[in-house]
DNA sequence: GCCGTATAAGTTGTGCACAATTGAATTGTG
DNA sequence: CACAATTCAATTGTGCACAACTTATACGGC
């Protein structure tokens, strides 16, 4: 076969296996919070600064409403948020934290260390992926 | 809230966010052929040797029968594969390629080359890239 | 003020991931 | 040989991703 399809050359197979790899490292941590990863992700955007429309979520996240409606229902069943029909817009739905929710970020603090330590990597060697990481991604949503 | 889980430090995202986007690049390309990500990635490993068992092919991808099952089952109703109890071992089953699916890898050639033209980093970036991020699963992998 | 267009969020349907379980076939040990 | 433990694939159930569509609200031009 070509040498371009050897699967263990590509980059596309090492960027999706490092980031399932690196999510199962997260999902016992997370596990204990009661959160999957997605929804991990919205509570960190939250606790960044609340509330948030559904749209700006899926903006920060690269997320669509058909993904973070559910996944925000879910949120809210668990507690962790309320979502408020906007008054001035009906049309728009913020995210506010509930209390449960803000309590959540204390026992989340641990939680990204606990990431680098199994990395294996240096600081160094980890920033500066993250850096190729982001320019990766910036590429890869220019390109279309 | 803590810096240390400010989102934009994260190596999380940003290896969550660089998979979906590269996965985004590729999937009009596969659209084309049929397939969808992880369909290739099975028929990527198909290419380099068949047959193949599906605990083989879970090694390899890092997915399990609860995943591979029923993709298999919807790639070999596209007739790209075809399964088959083997005989000697009646558990097993060995995944052939069918001729379509023979036939589709030259279809499939020139798919990795526009993921590098569409990445924005240069031929090492992207190669210190891969090693990099093949380093990280695994030391993730050994973490638990 | 009306109406076409745009925008926000939700819904539906498909296909992964992954945990947990099941069922059948094989292997190891007494 | 018997039978417990193991292995392999499939199944079930939950929760993303993402495309396509729907519904409701807002806005802009006339």
């Amino acid at each position: 076969m070509t040498e371009a399809l050897r699967l263990d050359r590509q980059v596309c197979f090492a960027l999706y296996s490092a980031s399932r790899a690196a999510t199962a490292v997260y999902r016992p941590l997370l596990e204990d919070l009661g959160l999957t990863y997605p929804q991990y992700l919205v509570m960190l955007v939250l606790w960044e600064s609340e509330p948030k429309g559904v749209k700006e979520l899926g903006e920060e996240l690269g997320l669509d409403s058909g993904t973070l409606s559910p996944l925000l229902k879910r949120l809210e069943a668990m507690g962790f948020v309320e979502r408020r029909r906007s008054g001035e817009d009906e049309r728009r739905v913020a995210v506010h934290l509930a209390p449960a929710g803000r309590a959540l970020s204390s026992k989340a603090g641990r939680i990204p260390q606990h990431l680098a330590d199994a990395a294996g990597l240096s600081a160094e060697e980890l920033e500066q992926l993250r850096t190729t990481l982001e320019r990766l991604t910036e590429a890869l949503h220019r390109s279309h």
